[in-house]
RNA sequence: GCCUGGGUAGCUCAGUCGGUAGAGCAGCGCAUUCGUAAUGCGCAGGUCAAGGGUUCGAAUCCCUUCCCAGGCUCCA
């Protein structure tokens, strides 16, 4: 036989002895690669290290340290999780248990319907050890539907999924396990243990163990909640145990910066539960971030041409009925309240009543666009399980803003929208950004398809304008237009969607809204829906987690703090703090009836961003001692003047001690 | 809505076999007067989520409801 020419990915060539394998090039590149290796790629194909290399193939040696070698270590674990399980629990089903983002999962049904416990996680994790340390290795062999059947005959998820995809399904989840066709694969790592799988695979369990598994869940077999409900077991695993640390202290550390903590150590709002579920109040000190949030949202939006309105809570279900919400959204309303002139709903939406707005009166095309905009709170019922903080609530208020425009203006209407929405979470001290567009969904839209093209076009130049980075989601569009939404990534790495644009073809047509033309002629506008916080709600809590509680000063309830040293020095931190009230800063006093360093203690632990000091020496020399938020020594003797004009400077433009 | 686990003082949590509830922090009072991350002592604080059941007796066991956490599903 003939030897193989294989090409690497730097475009050089390798000849190898015939019936080499991907581990032989590995090998032949060298001895550190040999034992790096994890699985190849053959034209861009992953596979395990024992398949055979054909003569012209590309050939990649993957190893553990990256996306698709992290991919394999976890769906590899996943494999070991269900062999434990099965040893454990023997008659155990299993269903399926790939990859996901930074670790996997398995689902199982258990016999006699019994379910895991959180302590069952720890025998699983010491049973999967074992494993591990014997180093089984995993062999890939392929069997025609029919065997695979059989070798399966005791596993009826397995039997379902063979069976579905040779009948042609292309659902993805099965994909997973199987590829279509007329073979299956399996993978087998001990005489006991067999699962079918598409691999590829580690070359034995040996190559795993920095691994933990998390938690366990139920999980609907295929998603679908009519369909019975199995118990999923969720993991981390990683290459090494550097990465696993790195991961376990980033969530540690999302833990510490969780909103639903620091809302409460902050005492910024509360959910009491007399209220029910999802429904928040606002304390005096939630209240004064939320206040200024609001006020610069204002403040911008009226900069920007932005004209405000008010709308009630609460309307006639004729309403919705004409903008056609009724039928499609029903269940995510609260229900309806039977009146004797007719029933009547909370608003779960803004637009409509916008669009009642622009039509009270005829409208000129030197009008447009008109762009009204409403802090307008509104109430969805959203099912209990799905309440998670400010992030999910069922009364909030968005910052939304309903535009008008002609088709001529679309364009730059989009472009500048963008702008304004980059520029104002800038401001809030985001600055990555990403964006997600979404496109029309052939089987289910309204408009014709010249606008919606014009629509997707704009929207599509007006991203590439500002050269943010985008991702195009075929078919995700509403049936009433293209949107855009904007994601920000925050301080440790998360991304949040936030902001969204979205076209509308529907409510003008369903509301009838026209505007004359130069021409004399009736025309229809186009409706641009856009949020920019999305709900205040959800990006305060947003805003909290990205600064772990710390936020900058024009936002913290309290700016600045004075403690006097003694109490002979209680009159001048009184006219310390009297001065920066004047000048607008929002300042507390803490006398002296307790030592001094508790009370900084305090103050550090409220997150103020300055706590003053002041003693002798500062009466004196009217000055103050400047403990700033992050900064590891005071600084003594700053010229009170000095310190207001500073942080009075830092106020207007947004910054934060720790920017110094 | 579904699965699993929870709900004990304002917060964080302990409470053994079913025998009427405990700590730290916070709060209040008194003392302390202190130069940068916890001053001391004392006091008060509870329908053990709510309702029902079993029991001589329930925070503890059972049922129902509400709320919370992590998932699943959903998210106009």
């Amino acid at each position: 036989m003939a030897d193989i020419t294989v090409e690497l990915p730097d475009g050089t060539t390798r000849t190898m002895p015939p019936g080499s394998t991907v581990a032989d090039l590995a090998g032949a590149i060298g001895p550190r690669l040999r034992k790096d290796a994890l699985v190849g790629a053959i034209g861009g194909h992953l596979v395990d290290l024992a398949a055979p290399l054909g003569d012209g193939d590309q050939v990649r040696i993957v190893t553990a340290a990256s996306a698709e070698g992290r991919e394999v270590i976890r769906h590899s674990t996943a494999h070991v999780l269900a062999q434990a399980v099965t040893r454990l629990w023997p008659g155990a089903h299993y269903a399926i248990g790939p990859a996901v983002e930074n670790g996997f999962y398995y689902d199982f049904e258990l016999p006699g319907g019994e379910r895991f416990t959180d302590a069952d996680l720890e025998r699983i994790e010491a049973e999967m050890r074992a494993i591990m340390a014997e180093d089984q290795p995993f062999t890939r062999s392929e069997h025609s539907v029919e065997e695979g059947l059989r070798i399966f005959a005791d596993q009826p998820f397995k039997v379902e999924i063979i069976t579905s995809v040779s009948h042609g399904a292309d659902d993805d989840e099965d994909l997973g396990e199987v590829e279509a066709g007329p073979t299956v694969s399996a993978y087998t790592n001990s005489p006991a243990f067999r699962d079918l799988c598409r691999g590829p695979h580690v070359p034995s369990t040996g190559r795993l163990g920095h691994f933990r598994l998390m938690r366990v869940a139920g999980a609907y077999w295929r998603g679908d909640e009519n369909r019975p409900q199995l118990q999923r077991i969720y993991g981390t695993a990683w290459e090494s145990a550097a990465a696993l640390d790195a991961y376990l202290t980033q969530l540690a550390e999302a833990e510490k910066r969780d909103h639903r903590r620091l809302v409460t150590d902050l005492d910024l709002l509360s959910f009491p539960s007399e209220l029910g579920g999802g429904l928040a109040v606002w304390h005096p000190r939630g209240a004064i971030i939320r206040k200024e949030m609001e006020d610069y949202s204002r403040a911008r939006h009226l900069a920007g041409g932005y004209e405000f309105v008010v709308t009630p809570h609460l309307t006639n279900q004729r309403l919705y009925e004409t903008s056609g919400h009724l039928s499609f959204y029903k269940d995510g309303m609260y229900p309806p309240m039977e009146l004797d002139n007719g029933t009547y709903y909370m608003k779960p939406m803004n637009c409509p009543m916008h669009c009642l707005i622009y039509r009270s009166r005829a409208r000129s095309y030197r009008e447009l666009p008109l762009r009204l905009f409403e802090l307008g709170t509104v109430y969805r019922y959203e099912r209990a399980g799905t309440l998670h903080g400010l992030m999910r609530i069922r009364g909030f208020t968005q910052d939304d803003a309903h535009i008008y425009c002609r088709e001529d203006q679309l364009q730059d209407e989009i472009a500048s929208l963008l702008e304004f929405v980059m520029s104002v979470l800038r401001a809030f001290g985001f600055t990555e950004f990403t964006a997600n567009l979404s496109t029309k969904d052939p089987k289910k839209y309204v408009g014709s398809d010249e606008i919606w093209e014009k629509a997707t076009d704009a929207l599509t130049q007006a991203l590439e304008k500002f050269g943010l980075p985008y991702e195009i989601k075929k078919g995700d569009a509403a049936f009433y237009g293209p949107k855009i939404d904007i994601d920000v990534r925050d301080a440790i790495g998360r991304t949040w969607q936030l902001s969204t644009i979205q076209c509308d073809f529907n409510h003008p047509e369903r509301f009838d809204l026209e505007y004359v033309g130069s021409d004399n002629a009736r025309h229809r506008p186009i409706m641009l829906h856009r949020a920019l916080f999305g709900s205040i709600e959800r990006f305060f809590g947003v805003l909290l987690e990205h600064y772990a509680g710390n936020l900058p000063t024009w936002l913290s309830p309290e700016q600045v703090r004075v403690l006097s040293v003694r109490d002979d020095h209680d009159a001048y931190a009184e006219t310390v703090a009297a001065t920066l009230r004047d000048r607008g800063v929002r300042v507390g006093v803490d006398l002296a009836s307790e030592p001094l360093g508790g009370r900084v203690r305090t103050a550090k632990m409220a997150k103020i961003p300055y706590v003053l000091v002041v003693g002798d020496d500062d009466v004196a020399a009217r000055t103050v001692g400047v403990n700033a938020r992050g900064r590891a020594a005071a600084v003594r003797g700053v010229p009170l003047d000095d310190f207001v004009a500073d942080v009075v400077r830092e106020i207007g433009s947004h910054g934060a001690p720790e920017d110094e």
